[in-house]
DNA sequence: CGCGAAGTTGATTACTATCAATCTGAGTGG
DNA sequence: CCACTCAGATTGATAGTAATCAACTTCGCG
C-alpha cells in the first residue's frame, strides 16, 4: 500500500491569495472578473478560520452572506426527527455554501468543518449590488447557483435506487471527479470525513458503509485503509 | 369518500395571462418586474403545449433555454444503469426547469409532462441580457435558482434515512405545501403522477409505495383512493 | 501505557425487493 | 349499453439486503 499523497498541500497550492477570484475563475468560470469589481469585493469580505468540528453557519440562522471555501472541507448537515445526522452534501475548496438562503431567508442546515478550514464570508447584499453593475459577476453568480443545482441532482441520482456497495462506489467516484476538477490527482486520496458522515450522506448505517468498503476492497475494485482510498478501476459516471 | 376537488381548474385560474410575470411575482417573488422588461421578455418567449407523456427537453440536449411551467405538471427523470427510471424531481405551475443547464451546458435529465401542460420557453441568453439592465429581473433569477437549491436539499433530507411509510408521508406533505404555496386548498388533492413515478422519486419499489399508501390509510393518517389523497393529520414538516 | 474515538466484524432481526397473482377502472369497439 | 382489454394498482409469499445490537480491533494521543 502506497503512502497517501499530500493532498492538503496540493489543494492549498491550487488556491491562491484572492479566494473570490479563485472560486469564480478557476473552478466555476471561464471569465475573469475585472479588477475594479475585485477590489470592491475584497472590501466586503470577511476571511475566517473554521477549525475542524466548528460551524461556519447554523441551520435556522437568518441569511446574510455566502461562504466561499478557501481551504478545507465542509459537511452540510441537519438532524432529522430521530436525532440522526442527515448529511445533505459535502463541499470543498472553491465551493460556495449558503445558496439556499437567498430564497429562504435562512440557512437550512449546519455547515460544519470536517477539516481545519478557511472561508471567505461575503454579504449577499454586497455581491448582489456589485453584480448589478458587473455583468461578469452576474454571470458568475448564475453559474455558481446552477452548479449547485446540478450537483444536487447528481447526488439525488446517487441516493436513489443503488444498493449499498454501488452507492458507496458512486460516491467515491463523484469525490474523485471533484478532486480532478480542481486539478488534483484523483485516483488516490484521503477521505476528509468519517464513516459515520459518509453513512449520513448515503442514507445508510455506518456499519453498512464499513462492510461496503471491505467488500469493494476484497473484490479488488478499490484499495482502502482507514481513510486512505485508491480507486483501482476507473468507472464511467 | 368525498369527490376530488377540481384541482386543475383552480390551478389554471391561479395562473394568468403573462406566465413570466406570474411565475416570478406570485410564486418566487415579491417584487414585480417593470413593464419594459416584460415587453422585451414576451418577445423572446415561445409558448408551447406539452401533452401528457411528451418531453419539454431531454437529457443531454445542449442547453439553450429555461422552461417556466405555465400549466400542468412535470417529472424530471433519468434512467440509471439498470434501466430503472430515477425521478429527480417534480415540478408544478410556477416552477422553472432546466436550471442545471446554465453551468453544465446541457440538460441532465428528461422533463416529461405527467399531465397535459404548457411551458414558456425563454432563451437563457435573452434572460441574461435583460437581467444585465434590470436589477429586479436579476434578483428574480437569483431567487429562482436559490429556490431550486433549497427544494433539492429538502428532497435529499426526504430520501435519506426515513422508512418507506414516513418517506411517503413526507412526500405527500411536501406536495401539499407546494400546493398551499400556490394558494390551492392543500389537504386534499389528486396526485398527478403514478405509483411507479412516486417510487422512482422516493427510491422505493412501486409495490412498497402501494403498501405504504394502504398502511397510512389503515392507520387513519391519510385517506386515499387511487390518485386521490386527503391528508387527515397535519404534520410538522 | 492506557484511554477513547473511529472503525471492523459477527449474529440476528426487520424491512424492502422481487416474483407472481389478482383487482380496478378507464377507454374501446361490437 | 355492455363485454373486452389493458395499464395501473393492490395484495400475497418469499428471498435478499441493510439495520440493529454487541463484541472486538486499531490507532492517535495524553
Amino acid at each position: 500500500m502506497e503512502m497517501p499523497i499530500k493532498l492538503k498541500k496540493v489543494m492549498s497550492n491550487y488556491v491562491h491569495a484572492n479566494c473570490i477570484d479563485c472560486a469564480m475563475r478557476d473552478h466555476c468560470f471561464t471569465q475573469r472578473l475585472d479588477n475594479a469589481t475585485l477590489l470592491k469585493l475584497e472590501a466586503s469580505i470577511t476571511r475566517r478560520r473554521v477549525p475542524r468540528g466548528e460551524i461556519a453557519y447554523s441551520s435556522g440562522d437568518s441569511f446574510g452572506a455566502l461562504f466561499f471555501i478557501h481551504e478545507g472541507f465542509f459537511k452540510e448537515s441537519d438532524l432529522n426527527d430521530q436525532g440522526e445526522e442527515c448529511v445533505v452534501g459535502f463541499h470543498m475548496v472553491g465551493d460556495v455554501m449558503g445558496l439556499e438562503g437567498i430564497a429562504d431567508g435562512a440557512y437550512s442546515s449546519d455547515a460544519v468543518a470536517v477539516q481545519d478550514s478557511v472561508v471567505c464570508e461575503i454579504p449577499f447584499q454586497a455581491l448582489q449590488a456589485l453584480s448589478f453593475s458587473d455583468p461578469a459577476l452576474q454571470q458568475a453568480m448564475y453559474r455558481i447557483l446552477s452548479r449547485e443545482v446540478s450537483q444536487n441532482k447528481k447526488s439525488m441520482m446517487l441516493l436513489g435506487s443503488l444498493p449499498a456497495e454501488e452507492r458507496l462506489l458512486a460516491f467515491l467516484h463523484s469525490l474523485s471527479q471533484q478532486y480532478a476538477a480542481r486539478g488534483v490527482p484523483a485516483s488516490a486520496f484521503e477521505l476528509p470525513m468519517s464513516r459515520q458522515e459518509i453513512a449520513g450522506f448515503l442514507g445508510l448505517q455506518m456499519e453498512t458503509v464499513s462492510r461496503a468498503f471491505t467488500k469493494l476492497h476484497a473484490d479488488g475494485i478499490i484499495n482502502v485503509r482507514r481513510r486512505y482510498v485508491e480507486i483501482e478501476t476507473t468507472i464511467a459516471a
